[in-house]
DNA sequence: GTACATGATGAAACGCGTTTCATAACAAGC
DNA sequence: GCTTGTTATGAAACGCGTTTCATCATGTAC
């Protein structure tokens, strides 16, 4: 395989000149730029992009860092990211955690040893203190409220949003309103948590634990929920659902277990995936694809910004 | 940022002696090896990967091809990859073309350029001669039926499952069947519409251009299809619908819309998918997270092989 | 005591493109 | 006629880890 000095032989110039070709700059005569053409025809001459990597110290690679990319969450800010990244001729590293931490170090790693040049974390698990480490290497952005962190994020208030749904419920009448939520652990799902405390004690409403569904992620995750509301005394008449996603299969397994929505119990996803629309559930609309696009403009910037994006409640048939 | 040689001055032994203690060689004394270690640490060394990957001409990095990275069929796919990849130490490059030929050739010429070790491709677009040429930079591997080609492939008898639904639903009595598609190009799909061809004229059964139903590869796409049936003089009974996707889509739309299932229009789909399961599809199972980690294997390894994959007809309840 | 395997270590070549700096030629400006 | 700016070109340094080959010390074998 010919390289670079190869070329520059055969077309009898130095190789400062066949790079300046390569790069299209403009300091070389037609001439020896026709000639080194040539040459690079002749020889099927390729770039050894490893090479380019090590002499510029970037790679146009961009870490994505997210649980599961089979989730339709993740594969709509995925769907953002890659948008953007094609956009600005940047290709995409994907980093599957299944939530364990080993992963994301690796990612993070692979910033500090530059195979990437930037990293993006969906959803993350190390803490800052470990995170903070790697800052330094490259930018590192985020999808929750970092404005108390040195790191870029596109996030949602998910505090206030969650206290817009469930005011929303309570003032169609609801007084024993549930939840539905994916990792306990976590930025977003702590806010939540108090956002439905506060929402409690605001309303002076009893608190009953049973009424949040822990381990809510996947469609298939509904089906439990509804078989623990069937069996419950006093089950809850509204669900909030962290994910359209089980809201759907909450839904799909109501429906075979003859419980009617909204009658017997009323639900809002969140999200608004195309499913929700589909199902006709009521939902509070994350715009997904933005965030993604806006996080990858992020990871290609020198400097720390933050931005928040709007949550609105799309109103279907499920309240 | 110290490099391998800082380390070694400081350590006060030769680069080669570094290398053999960064990469585990044993034939290094226990003294040496700590004074690299101690230097290592004094001075926060992190190898260049770039350099790593210059001088072994490997990445760790496989190029992944796939049109939309947020639809279920390609996030199972992906996921049997991703296992696999991380099992093995591999890191995966996304290529999201859109179906752009361009794109797709990009991805090409990250292999030609050493960017990515090898590339799966989940739905190609490029002819054959264009791919051709890049054999011999790496492997390429592919999900569909390549044994007339010189690449590897995990893949699915589209013919025969195809025709294996077709009989089903004959065997049941009906006698006007359609079937949704995705895109029509393609070699899967062209597969299909041979298997269709040749189940109507082995069954004696007229055809109706407007049972074929295309573009249909997202959930909303079901909605347009049970709109289209309902304007029908005589509509299909049965329909197979090539995911499970839009096959829930028209589950969904046809208990919006008071058509009941299976006794209007029976539908089978595909995949397997887990809404599949939740809203009780009879489906046919293609085993997407096994193909991928097949996948996976195949484009780590430098001979040529071929492996199909069993499709199974699940009974639920819609047929 | 000679022969051969094994452990330990380092110099140098290798992979390859980018970029800085120096140099030279030539045109334009005063 | 001299300065300054622009075009054109190449040598050399730079980014940095891996690997081959040669060398030398020990230990084992017969």
């Amino acid at each position: 395989m010919a390289n670079i000095k190869d070329i520059a032989k055969m077309a009898n110039v130095s190789i400062t000149t066949v790079s300046r070709v390569l790069n299209n700059h403009p300091y070389v005569s037609l001439k020896k730029r026709e000639a080194v053409w040539q040459a690079m025809k002749e020889s099927n001459y390729q770039k050894n992009l490893n090479a380019v990597h090590l002499s510029t110290g970037k790679t146009h690679l961009i870490g994505v860092v997210l649980p599961f990319s089979n989730h339709p969450y993740f594969g709509l800010l995925l769907e953002g990211i890659a948008t953007e990244a094609v956009k600005n001729n940047y290709k995409l590293v994907l980093f599957q955690t299944n939530y364990e931490e080993t992963r994301e170090v690796e990612a993070l790693d692979m910033l500090k040893h530059k195979q990437i040049d930037a990293l993006i974390v969906c959803s993350r698990i190390c803490s800052w203190s470990t995170i903070k480490d790697y800052a330094g290497y490259g930018p590192i952005v985020f999808c929750e409220d970092t404005r108390e962190q040195p790191f870029s994020a596109t996030f949602v208030d998910h505090y206030k949003s969650f206290q817009t749904a469930l005011h929303y419920l309570a003032d169609k009448g609801h007084k024993k309103i549930g939840y539905c939520i994916g990792r306990s652990s976590g930025a977003n799902s702590t806010n939540r948590a108090l956002a439905y405390k506060d929402f409690l004690t605001k309303r002076k409403l009893p608190f009953h634990p049973e009424y949040i569904f822990k381990q809510c992620l996947h469609l298939e995750d509904g089906e439990n929920v509804v078989s623990k509301i069937t069996n419950m005394k006093e089950p809850p008449t509204a669900l909030l659902v962290t994910s359209d996603q089980v809201a759907a299969g909450i839904a799909a397994s109501s429906l075979a277990n003859k419980i009617s929505i909204p009658q017997e119990i009323a639900i809002i996803g969140f999200d608004n995936q195309p499913i929700s629309k589909v199902m006709g559930i009521t939902t509070m609309e994350i715009p997904l694809v933005e965030i993604g696009r806006n996080l990858f403009s992020q990871s290609v910037q020198n400097h720390i910004s933050y931005k928040e994006m709007d949550v609105t409640l799309i109103e279907r048939n499920t309240v």
